[in-house]
DNA sequence: GAACAAAATGTAAAGCATTACATCAATAGC
DNA sequence: GCTATTGATGTAATGCTTTACATTTTGTTC
């Protein structure tokens, strides 16, 4: 069941045959009819080795996260998913679990498989990564990493814009001592976002304290600490801004068991909006970090540099607030009342 | 850069070369070896499509979803990926959101790109879907559809089972009035856990009220519901199991805005143990469904067909309780006391 | 060292669709 | 009615690797 057979039957040669199935203009109405009934009949499908062999294009394209369990890459793939679908393109998946060497490998595979181009969401491309994807003769976008911009296309997240938001917040509900919990200094997304929330402190002239910046790990654990080390503290920030929702949400949980209250005792701001924020006790305020823009991005990013229109539009997506009952106003206790 | 260059380079021919990738034993070590250091030298990357044109074999597996946003799917992708990559072989995944056209789509775009193998892990398998399957010449295997043993590989989970020992979990702790929240009418799945459970009342002699059985939808939604029913009636059940996770943590979330409390007036059972159930308050007791060992069955089965020693094993996965906080002691109203 | 078996390597066909180029038919212009 | 041009279709080369089969080399045995 070939091209040939096809062919014989609708008494065509091989090339009408691949033409009319690849949508070339250039066949009569009439024969192409005769083809594609031929092709029902027969029930012929090209074989797509063949094909890409033949053509130099698989219609495939790659996609690498760090972390699949993190709801936050579900999100991505889902978006990212559907829109090559729509597109005849198959996607085909690689979860590194923050390994750099799990994505050297991943690059290494995606691109012996032939994939027609690349979306790398993971929070490092380790420089391995990058001599092995520099040679690359497809189109490659990566997320978050401004210093890549020179080699590939750049999807990248305004970080400070949206701690600024969040800093904004909760100086209009009177806080002016914030905290931060940051995210594992090993994971070059979570040291930029560290940095993002220093820069937004400077420019909304806010004083940090040192002892204020705690140490997470972007999972519960690292939250849960944070609450405890910081309910042990006599000079606590009336509010707390995390580095990511699991954080937050870890946060949460320990505070709520050592009996403290959030956000009467202290407001919370998670980041990336996952849909747990709406299931946690309290519902958590956070910065929405939107996958779908996201994934459209890096989809049309790798689109439009395969048909040969490469702009090199620098794609920057804006996180927005999303308030919820995790912050409130400043709570007024009555040393501060004293002290007024 | 193709085959015959590396064969020049190492002074062999191209079917050395091609024996020494592939590796099949029939060659000198020392030939090896220079064939290896041409390969190494020129960078050398075999064509996958040309390979896979020539031998048949694609080394890709497809996965099919329902949902991957709901995080019992990524849990599986992410087993089955590793288990894959660890073979060599990638993973294109497709996800159907419920749909069955999209199901169609899916397994008509996998099957045209030439899989070696497809697992598919949604509600429920179309008979459109199967007519499309049934011809195909690769491994299937498919996620709980008995009625389709005799055309592919089942991995089944053993619901009656877990029901039992969910029931005999609230036995232990006094509970004789236990209901049951279902998932969506329209959900194979659902309908299959639904009828389980049933059963599994049945086979513990258990008393049912029809009015004990509230209608879900295996999301947040449909829990809420239940628990505003529940929480309006007057003869009550003591204990509620639910179709899934999702549904419960709806209950507790709607019953906990109502002023009810979970496990002192109504114990509460999930299923399928999402990670969301140690964030919840209270952590939810719940019937673990190992994704792993869906994933490495599911896994197995196609390698082992592709091996072409095909083996009927029917796979059946047993859930088993994980208690938590969500169950407690059946309450004992003065009511009941009295009429004792 | 001859004869034979086994191992290593080479030759060339096959796998299937795409596409550059060639050919043929039809329409248009004069 | 004849050539020029456009449109439709056919011919055959091409992409790159795998592998059945053929051939050569190596090793063993007497």
């Amino acid at each position: 069941m070939d091209i040939v057979e096809v062919a014989q039957k609708a008494g065509v040669s091989t090339a009408t045959v691949s033409r009319v199935l690849n949508g070339s203009n250039k066949v009569r109405e009439s024969t192409a009819a005769r083809v594609r009934a031929a092709v029902e009949e027969l029930n012929y499908r090209p074989n797509s080795y063949a094909r890409s062999l033949r053509s130099g294009r698989s219609n495939l394209f790659g996609i690498i996260v760090s972390d699949i369990r993190n709801p936050f890459f579900p999100d991505l793939i889902e978006h990212f998913e559907s829109l090559a679908t729509q597109h005849g393109i198959d996607v085909t998946i690689a979860n590194t679990g923050y390994s750099e060497k799990r994505l050297v490998a991943a690059v290494s595979r995606l691109l012996e498989r032939g994939v027609d181009g690349l979306a790398i969401f993971t929070s490092e491309v380790s420089d391995a990564a990058v001599s092995l994807l520099r040679p690359a003769s497809i189109p490659i976008v990566v997320l978050n990493q401004p210093s890549l911009a020179s080699d590939f296309e750049i999807v990248s997240v305004d970080y400070i814009q949206g701690f600024i938001e969040a800093i904004e917040h909760l100086r209009m509900l009177g806080h002016q001592k914030i905290g931060f919990i940051a995210g594992p200094a090993t994971q070059s997304s979570a040291v930029r976002r560290r940095k993002a929330f220093l820069a937004a402190v400077k420019s909304c002239h806010l004083a940090l304290r040192d002892d204020w910046i705690f140490e997470g790990d972007h999972r519960l654990t690292g939250g849960k600490f944070a609450a405890e080390s910081l309910f042990s503290m006599r000079h606590r920030p009336t509010a707390m801004v995390c580095s990511n929702d699991m954080t937050a949400i870890g946060f949460l949980e320990s505070a709520s068991r050592l009996g403290h209250k959030v956000p009467e005792e202290v407001s919370l701001i998670g980041f990336d909006d996952l849909f747990l924020c709406e299931i946690v006790h309290p519902s958590l305020t956070t910065l929405h970090l939107s996958r779908k823009e996201i994934a459209t991005r890096a989809f049309y990013c790798l689109q439009s540099a395969r048909g040969e229109c490469r702009e090199h539009l620098p794609a920057v997506i804006s996180p927005y607030l999303v308030p919820r009952a995790s912050t409130g106003r400043v709570p007024n206790t009555k040393v501060r009342k004293g002290r007024m």
